[in-house]
DNA sequence: ACAGTTTTCGAACGGTGTTGGAAAAGCGTT
DNA sequence: AACGCTTTTCCAACACCGTTCGAAAACTGT
């Protein structure tokens, strides 16, 4: 078949979906489409655009599932509650494809139109509420960047937690006794995610009156 | 000279600091110590531990000249100040190499003795200032990866802005008003870096009550 | 059917991480 | 000093990568 622009897009996001980010190849996409590597650079210009092309998709995935996240919400949801919507859906977006964090982490500057549109959804949330209009742009900044920042760490969680010998345990925990300590409750990822997003949240209302 | 660990690291650091995180290689490490390539898997395992060894390392010398920064703090300094200084420290630390960001974002799960320096003493600062042990843990690592991540951006952005006509940049403003409008005020990145610390600082106080 | 354009091929280039066997260097013992 | 043994380095090779370029093929309008 035909070779364009949008079906080199998506056999990359299907090949990103199998082997990763880090083991994705031209050859790779290329076979997926019974063509030959150097086929694709007559619709790309290179591997970057086309990994900018799909962090663009995976923006845009993002987006739709967050308006419908948002749909599903009860009336009387407070702001809090959207933009927490907003972020679990980016968060499970990300979360689908192995190394996602990655490509929106290595893509220049979000400035495609798909994180665009989460940005400027995220914005006129944060407006609806009430924020100061100075400081909406940073708390907007902050919340993506949190979120795939967030996502880059749970990806990077190697697989099989490394085993700490006993001595190694007993120096840790004199080393970095708060960090061993109690003060790091043992919560699931998904817990802890809610509860950053809460804390910004309410940083947020801090500066709202 | 003979070959070590610490000095393949001091290698992979100068070449890193010259040609950024992308285009490190084991062949430019060796190069620069009269080594051939295949040498160094005689005291590295593989290039993603040589790279967890440098992100260490950068851990440990933003560690270092964060003391510094706290040593300089004025004995009546807030909590929050202390918590800025970290915070910037860190940055400098990570924007010292091309891609810095990125060496740190790819390291798993930062459990390097480095990361958890860092993380350690940003547990005492927000202990001491009285935030409850429960949240803690969170706001730690918000404030961590908040660093990492807008420093990912600040580099991430392309030299050359890219340019725009004047019809999208019309199409732009209609389809995304809230950033295109007067919301974003155009800041240094110094300045938007202060602001979302300062923000997030808020949103610790605002739980610390 | 022909000319012109758009698209694909296929080979090649220079580069990469990594491996394994041979060679060298260091070192303790006799 | 000479030997054996371990640690360290070399070197060639492998498989793969992104990318380029001229030629071949396919498609298009006339």
């Amino acid at each position: 078949m035909k070779l364009t622009k949008d079906r080199i897009v998506d056999a990359g996001m299907a090949v990103f979906a199998e082997v990763g980010y880090q083991n994705l190849s031209m050859r790779q996409v290329a076979d997926r489409l019974d063509a030959h590597a150097g086929s694709l650079y007559y619709h790309v210009r290179s591997k970057d655009e086309l990994l900018a092309l799909m962090a663009d998709r995976v923006c845009r995935r993002a987006h739709d599932t967050g308006t419908e996240a948002l749909a599903a919400l009860p009336p009387d949801a407070t702001w809090q509650d959207r933009i927490e919507a907003q972020a679990t859906a980016l968060r499970l977006s990300i979360k689908q494809h192995a190394g996602g964090a990655q490509l929106l982490a290595e893509s220049p500057g979000m400035l495609s139109t798909g994180a665009l549109s989460l940005m400027e959804r995220l914005l006129r949330t944060l407006l609806d509420a009430g924020l100061p209009a100075g400081h909406c742009g940073i708390a907007a900044d902050i919340l993506l960047s949190h979120v795939t920042g967030f996502v880059l760490q749970e990806q990077n969680q190697p697989a099989t937690p490394p085993t700490v010998t006993a001595e190694l345990y007993a120096e840790l925990c004199e080393q970095f006794p708060l960090i061993m300590g109690p003060l790091i409750p043992r919560l699931s990822q998904d817990e802890k995610f809610a509860q950053s997003v809460h804390l910004l949240c309410a940083g947020f209302a801090a500066v709202l009156e």
